[in-house]
RNA sequence: GGCGACGUGGGAGAGCGGCUAUCCAGCGGCCUGCAAAGCCGUGUACACCGGUUCGAGUCCGGUCGUCGCCUCCA
């Protein structure tokens, strides 16, 4: 169990995790509003936080990933309206298709996957804490955080009350009391199809508080590691901590991770932009291998920039796993693995660097194929499982079809006869076939073609 | 305008004050009937200008550029 280091954006530096309890390690990743399929923007921070996951993991942490579903909003009553069916009904909808376009991907689930639907009385309780300690107040049928009561405002995305825009606010600024204050608690609006009841009257909870109210809920308080994307950190992250700590008087987590923007043509992937790819669409077209070598060539908060290029990068890139496949056997790897095995893992430790780990990776496939014979798979299939790309390492048994083995029976013969004008002619039919062939010292070998 | 991040060889992408990152592509070689795969070798890379230092892509200041946040957003 090695010490893990993780960028934390409230102190700006790179710190150890330091679990409350040892051993114990609870993540909580701000998950997407189901109001339409989710992109690939939203994609990066499931991968992130779930290969995160699979790595402490490794280390011996007990882990508990949540990752939120947020089930009420604005957007799903308008995209509701525009599908003519009930807001849930959306929401379920759409939920179920996030929860079947991640599985797709194979690096498995969160430990939880809470709804705001689900967690009213929470919610509930929590706004009510809020209001009694002075830090928010009920206006209408709304309820308020009252922004200027709470003395670190700002903190986590190091800015100033004074340096934020306040222009007016839409709909309801007339109830706030500052402008900058934020809704708790929106009462239930002409249009909407769905409210709860609450102290305020019937309505649903704002954006922010749900986060606070599961994460304490599933995690308790000054759990380990908060994260979602970087476009989160303000207002919404904000938000959350500000709620949390003047709540309860204590830390909503110890460290704050945001990953980087995936950008389409140079811009943020974003719906509200209209940039978007579907996650289901990019698996349709590069397979998940592909998409998650893609999203760890890159360091976690480095914006990325999606592109046909850049995706069939990642694919050639992971071709040399699937090459040293067939030389490797089951068993503990050579004495030269163990520093390429160490360099692997300090690098995940390290802010969990992916693209430095997999530099290891690919350093430990050349040294194989340097070494030649049989090669202990032990090591690279113990790196590659973190990553879930350990499914490389299968040798592809695909079947040959009978036509195939007779071409290459026939290529074997012609070989033998001296006339490469008809072995090349035959090798030119089993690529039509889809099978590359490769003549080795024990013979031609049929690879299929990716 | 405010706050912040970033600018590395043809492309992608790590990186530490002094040592070959890595991947894709190119070039040369080995191997091969020819290929493919693999291996070996190869590219005066660190936006610009100053400064600190024996020595700086690697630290400090400035300039230019790109991006993000400041409103919903992963």
């Amino acid at each position: 169990m090695r010490e893990i280091k993780l960028h934390d954006t409230l102190s700006g530096q790179v710190i150890p995790i330091v679990p409350r309890l040892p051993g114990r390690v609870g993540i909580y990743a701000c998950g997407p509003t189901v109001y339409g399929r989710i992109h690939i923007g939203n994609a990066r921070p499931f991968v992130v936080f779930s290969l995160l996951k699979r790595f402490l993991e490794h280390e011996r942490y007990q882990v508990t990933l949540v990752a939120n579903i947020t089930d009420i909003n604005d957007k799903i009553y308008a995209a509701a309206v525009a599908a003519g069916k009930p807001s849930q009904q959306l929401a379920d909808e759409m939920a179920s298709h996030y929860v079947a376009d991640t599985d797709r991907l194979g690096i498995g689930r969160p430990d939880h996957e809470p709804l705001a639907s689900e967690t009213i009385p929470e919610i509930i309780a929590l706004i009510e804490a809020l209001i009694e300690h002075g830090h928010a107040y009920a206006s209408d049928g709304d309820v308020y955080f009252a922004v200027r009561s709470y003395e670190r405002y700002g903190e986590l995305s190091h800015r100033r009350l004074e340096d934020l825009d306040q222009g007016e606010d839409g709909e309801g600024s007339h109830r706030k009391r500052d402008p900058l204050d934020f809704a708790l608690w929106k009462r239930q609006k002409p249009g909407e199809d769905s409210a709860w009841e609450s102290p305020w009257g019937p309505g649903r909870p704002g954006w922010h508080i749900e986060c606070s109210a599961m994460a304490e809920k599933l995690l308790g308080l000054d759990f380990e590691i908060h994260g979602g994307g970087s476009d989160l950190a303000f207002p919404h992250h904000e938000n959350e901590a500000a709620q949390t700590r003047a709540a309860r008087g204590q830390p909503l987590t110890r460290i704050w991770m945001h990953n980087g923007m995936v950008r389409l043509a140079q811009e943020k992937m974003s719906k509200s932009v209209g940039n978007t790819l579907l996650l289901n669409s990019a698996l349709d077209a590069y397979g998940r291998d592909a998409l998650i070598a893609y999203f760890c060539a890159g360091h976690y908060r480095q914006p990325i920039e999606f592109n046909d290029e850049r995706l069939a990068a990642a694919a050639a890139s992971i071709e040399r796993f699937r090459g040293v496949a067939e030389r490797l056997v089951p068993s503990p790897s050579p004495a030269w693995s163990a520093a390429l095995h160490a360099e692997f893992f300090d690098a995940l430790a390290d802010d969990f660097n992916t693209p430095r780990a997999l530099a290891a990776a690919f350093e430990w496939v050349r040294q194989a194929n340097r070494a030649g014979g049989s090669v202990g798979d032990q090591d690279l299939r113990d790196m590659l499982g973190v990553l879930a790309l350990d499914n490389l390492l299968e040798t592809q048994q695909a079947r040959v079809g009978a036509e195939a083995e007779a071409l290459l029976r026939d290529r074997e013969v012609a070989r033998g006869q001296g006339d490469w004008g008809r072995a090349d002619a035959l090798r030119d039919e089993l690529r039509a076939l889809g099978w590359e062939v490769r003549d080795g010292p024990d013979g031609p070998r049929l690879r299929p073609l990716s």
